[in-house]
DNA sequence: CCCCCCCC
C-alpha cells in the first residue's frame, strides 16, 4: 500500500556515510522512558509562530517543527516561550540541528500528522545546536499512496500524493467565517491508479504563479488531510506539509510516463464530486438503519455520513420513569468573529437572550432496524416538524407537551446521522445531524433502480440459488408449501404474477414489524393502495414502512406463507419506495399531478418488466424474529389469515386492522441485529475479513462480517489500527446473518460451537453475540 | 502550556 520513499541530499559522501550516528538517538526509540537523549537532525516543516493565552492568564508563545533523522526516523517537536526566543530564528526548514534537554509526551493524534508515538516540547532548558554533516539525513520522507488507495482509507486521512495536475483553478482569496484572510488554490491531481482528486491547496502555495500549474506537471504533496466532501473526497494540504513540483524521485517519473503514454486520454475514476443535494453537510451513503449500527459497534474514527429515509418511532420523554428535558434555554448573543449564536446553556436568570432549542434522543426505524440517535436542535426541528417554541408553550403541561411529541411519531424523515466524535475519539454514540422531507420523487426513482437492478441480477445469475440454499437449510420442510419449490424447476411464465406485499405491524413493538401479516396489494395499478398513516393510526396499528415486493404466482402469496429467505437488499429497496410513490401519501409532490401518473408508470414497468422475465423474488427476512420456523404466518390472534382476493381493493379496505401488541413497549426484546449476531474467536491473523464473510457464507447467508481491530486511540498513530507487534485485529471478530434461524442452527442451545478451518490451522469459537 | 488543518 504505502510506498517509501527517501529523497537524499545531493553531494553526499563517504565520509558521511561513514560517519557512525551512535552518538545521537534514533528517533523512532524515543519514549518518555528515555533519558538524556541527543537527537540530530534536519528540520523538515516549521509552522507559523502563535501566541496565546494559557489558563493561569499568561501569555505564551509557540511554534512548532517536524523533525528526521537519518535512520527515517519523525517527531513533530515544540517550541515554547523561551525556546522561540532562543531558536526560533536559528531552526529553519532544511537545515540540521541537534535537540537535546527536551520533555516527551505521548503525542496527540488530532495534531500530528506523523506516526510517532510521542512528540517532543522544548522550554527554557532546551539545547539546539546547528549541526554540519547534515548530508546523510534525507531532506524529506514521503510515504506516497496512490489515488486509488485513497478511496478506500478511513477519513480522515492524512496522505502524501503524487499525480499530475489535470486541472488548477485561479487563486481565490477570501476571509474565513473566523475572521481570517485567506487565499485558496484548487488543484485537481490525477495518478496512474487512474483515479483523480482534488486537493485545496492554500496562502503561499496557493499564490504561487499560474505558469507553475500549467503544462501538467508532476507535483508531490506530502501531508494532505482527505475529507468527505459533498458525495466524494477532497484533500487539503497542511501547512506542515510540503509542495515539490516536477521533484526528481522514481514516483513522479512513473505517474509522469502513466501521464505522457495514454494517461492523458484515459477516463479517471474521481474521487471528488463538489456536487451537493441540499444542506452543508455531506449528503452521506444511502444506507440502512442496520448499517449505522454495525458502524457504530466498530468505533473506527470514519467520519462517515449516512442517508437513511426511516421513521421517527419514539422520543425518550421519560428514563427510568424520571421525565427527561426535551430542550434547553440556550444563548442567542452572536459570538464573535462569526454570526452564529453561542447557544450555551444559560440558567433561569438568563442574562442574555434566550430561545428554546431541542435536545433530544430520537428512535428510529426502518424495514430492518430501529436505533436511538442523539437529536439536536436543527434535525430535531425537522424530525418532529416542530418548533421548539411550540413545545416550551406547553411548559405547564407536560402530558400536552408529550402529546404534542407523539403527534410527530410515523413521520417519515430522510435523516443523516454520524458517528459522534468528541476530542477525537469515536464513541458509540450517533448523532441524527440532519432531518428534512423525503425527496419522494428522487428516492423513489431510486428505488426504482434498485429495484430493476435487482431484478435484472436475479435473472442472469442462477435464479434463487441462495434462496433454495436458504430455503433448505433453514426452513422445516415438512411446513414449506409444496408448491414453493415445485414452481421454481419450469418456470410458467404466463402463471406468474407479480405481488407487492405491505407488511402490517405495531409501531410499539420492538423492531416494527414483527407479527406482521402479508397483504396482496394491486399490481396491476402500480402502486399501492394504502391509508395514511393517520389512518392506520387510527385504526390501532400501522402500515410499517417494511413493505415487500415478491414476484411470484398468485397462489404463493395469496396462502399467507412466511417466504423463503432470500436477498436482504430487496428488504431496503421495498422499505420506502411504495411509501414514496404512494400519489396518496399526504404532501407527496406528485399528488394529483401528472408526475403522479409518471410514477406510477415507472414502477408498472419495472413490475411488468420482471413479470416477463418469469422472476421470483421472495421475501427476505422472517417477518417476525419470534418465530422462525417456516410455514404459515400466524396474525397476532394466532389465526391464519384468510386467502386474499386478488382484485383492487379500495385504499380503506386494503388493509387488515391489527390489535395493538399485547406486549408493546417490551424492553428486553432483541433487537434484529442482535438475533442475528455472532461473536467468533480464536481467529488466525492470517484470516481476512473477506475470509471471515466466505468462511460463514459457506453456513449460511452473511450479511456482515468484520474483525476486531486494535484501538487507533490506543497505540500508536495508525489508521488501519494495527497493533505494533503486526496483529492485523485482536482476534476475534462479529457476523451478522441475514436470518436469526442460522444462529440458531449453528449454536442452538449451547454457550459455544467450534467450526475447524479447512487448513488445519486452528478452530473457530462461534458465541452468541452479547450486543 | 497550543493548534484543533482553514473555504466552498
Amino acid at each position: 500500500m504505502f510506498k517509501f520513499v527517501t529523497i537524499a541530499p545531493k553531494n553526499q559522501t563517504f565520509e558521511d556515510m561513514a560517519m557512525v550516528p551512535s552518538a545521537f538517538f534514533p528517533i523512532a526509540d524515543l519514549s518518555n522512558y528515555t533519558k538524556g537523549w541527543t537527537i540530530r537532525v534536519r528540520v523538515t516543516s516549521k509552522s507559523g509562530l502563535r501566541t496565546f493565552q494559557s489558563k493561569n492568564n499568561e501569555g505564551g508563545k509557540v511554534f512548532s517543527v517536524e523533525l528526521l533523522d537519518c535512520e527515517g526516523g519523525e517527531i513533530k517537536a515544540s517550541l515554547f516561550n523561551n525556546a522561540v526566543d532562543n531558536f526560533g530564528e536559528m531552526l529553519q526548514v532544511g537545515k540540521c540541528f541537534t535537540f537535546s534537554r527536551g520533555t516527551l509526551k505521548v503525542a496527540n493524534r488530532n495534531y500530528s500528522t506523523l506516526s510517532h508515538r510521542y512528540e517532543l516540547t522544548f522550554d527554557r532548558d532546551a539545547a539546539v545546536t546547528e549541526a554540519n554533516h547534515d548530508s546523510i539525513i534525507d531532506t524529506m520522507k514521503l510515504h506516497i499512496c496512490d489515488l486509488r488507495s485513497v478511496q478506500a482509507k478511513i477519513l480522515p486521512a492524512n496522505v502524501d500524493l503524487c499525480g499530475v495536475v489535470v486541472s488548477f483553478k485561479a487563486p481565490h482569496a477570501f476571509t474565513s467565517k473566523d475572521g481570517k484572510d485567506l487565499v485558496k488554490r484548487e488543484i485537481v491531481l490525477a495518478d496512474d491508479s487512474c483515479s483523480s482528486m482534488e486537493v485545496t491547496l492554500w496562502s503561499d502555495r496557493a499564490q504561487k504563479e499560474d505558469k507553475e500549474f500549467e503544462g501538467n506537471p508532476v507535483m508531490v504533496i506530502k501531508s494532505v488531510i482527505v475529507k468527505e466532501w459533498g458525495n466524494g473526497r477532497k484533500g487539503s494540504l497542511l501547512e506542515t506539509g510540503a509542495l515539490l513540483i516536477s521533484p526528481s524521485i522514481p514516483e513522479a517519473a512513473k505517474v509522469r510516463q502513466w501521464w505522457s503514454q495514454g494517461g492523458s486520454s484515459q477516463t479517471l475514476t474521481a474521487l471528488s464530486d463538489g456536487a451537493f443535494v441540499g444542506g452543508k453537510a455531506p449528503v452521506g451513503k444511502s444506507a440502512c438503519l442496520s448499517d449505522i449500527r454495525v458502524a457504530s459497534e466498530q468505533a473506527t474514527f470514519s467520519e462517515e455520513v449516512f442517508s437513511v429515509v426511516c421513521r421517527l418511532a419514539i422520543v425518550q420523554t421519560k428514563k427510568q420513569g424520571e421525565e427527561q428535558p426535551l430542550y434547553y434555554m440556550a444563548c442567542m448573543e452572536l459570538k464573535d468573529g462569526n454570526k452564529l449564536p453561542c447557544n450555551r446553556r444559560v440558567d433561569s436568570s438568563g442574562f442574555c437572550a434566550v430561545a428554546p432549542r431541542f435536545n433530544l434522543r430520537c428512535k428510529f426505524s426502518d424495514c430492518e432496524d430501529s436505533t436511538w440517535l442523539t437529536t439536536f436542535h436543527e434535525a430535531a426541528k425537522g424530525a418532529l416538524s416542530m418548533e421548539a417554541f411550540e413545545l416550551k408553550d406547553l411548559e405547564q403541561n407536560r402530558e400536552a407537551m408529550e402529546a404534542a411529541i407523539r403527534h410527530s411519531y410515523f413521520q417519515q424523515p430522510w435523516i443523516r446521522a454520524k458517528p459522534d466524535h468528541y476530542n477525537g475519539e469515536s464513541r458509540t454514540n450517533v448523532a441524527c445531524v440532519d432531518a428534512r422531507p423525503v425527496l419522494l420523487r428522487e428516492h423513489g426513482r431510486f428505488l426504482l433502480k434498485e429495484i430493476s437492478d435487482m431484478i435484472v441480477a436475479s435473472c442472469s445469475s442462477p435464479p434463487f440459488a441462495d434462496t433454495l440454499g436458504s430455503c433448505g437449510s433453514l426452513a422445516d420442510p415438512s411446513s414449506t408449501p409444496p408448491d414453493c419449490h415445485g414452481r421454481e424447476q419450469v418456470p410458467d411464465v404466463a402463471s406468474q404474477r407479480i405481488s407487492v406485499f405491505k407488511a402490517v405491524g405495531s409501531p410499539t413493538g420492538p423492531g416494527l414489524g414483527e407479527h406482521a401479516v402479508l397483504q396482496p396489494l394491486d399490481p396491476t395499478r402500480g402502486c399501492v393502495p394504502t391509508s395514511s398513516p393517520a389512518e392506520m393510526l387510527a385504526q390501532g396499528s400501522w402500515l410499517e414502512d417494511s413493505s415487500r415486493l415478491a414476484v411470484g404466482p398468485e397462489e404463493d402469496i395469496t396462502q399467507p406463507t412466511k417466504l423463503a429467505v432470500s436477498r436482504q437488499s430487496l428488504t431496503d429497496i421495498c422499505s420506502s419506495a411504495v411509501s414514496a410513490l404512494q400519489p396518496s401519501f399526504p404532501g407527496s409532490p406528485w399528488s394529483g399531478t401528472t408526475e403522479d401518473e409518471d410514477c406510477n408508470q415507472e414502477l408498472r414497468d419495472v413490475f411488468f418488466r420482471a413479470n416477463s422475465k418469469a422472476t421470483r423474488v421472495l421475501e427476505t427476512r422472517p417477518l417476525s424474529s419470534v418465530s422462525t420456523s417456516a410455514g404459515p404466518t400466524p396474525s397476532l390472534d394466532g389465526r391464519q389469515s384468510p386467502p386474499q382476493q386478488w382484485s383492487p381493493a379500495p385504499p380503506s379496505s386494503c388493509v387488515t386492522p391489527v390489535p395493538q401488541e399485547q406486549d408493546a413497549g417490551r424492553s428486553k426484546a432483541k433487537s434484529p441485529s442482535q438475533v442475528r449476531k455472532v461473536f467468533v474467536g480464536g481467529i488466525p491473523q492470517e484470516m481476512s475479513q473477506d475470509d471471515l464473510f466466505t468462511f460463514f457464507s459457506e453456513i449460511a447467508a452473511v450479511k456482515k462480517a468484520w474483525l476486531q481491530k486494535f484501538n487507533p486511540s490506543r497505540g500508536p498513530k495508525d489508521e488501519a489500527g494495527v497493533a505494533p507487534s503486526g496483529h492485523n485485529h485482536r482476534g476475534f471478530g462479529f457476523v451478522i446473518f441475514y436470518d436469526g434461524t442460522a444462529v440458531d442452527e449453528l449454536i442452538g442451545n449451547s454457550p459455544s460451537k467450534f467450526f475447524p478451518l479447512k487448513d488445519g490451522r486452528g478452530r473457530l469459537e462461534v458465541k452468541r453475540a452479547m450486543s
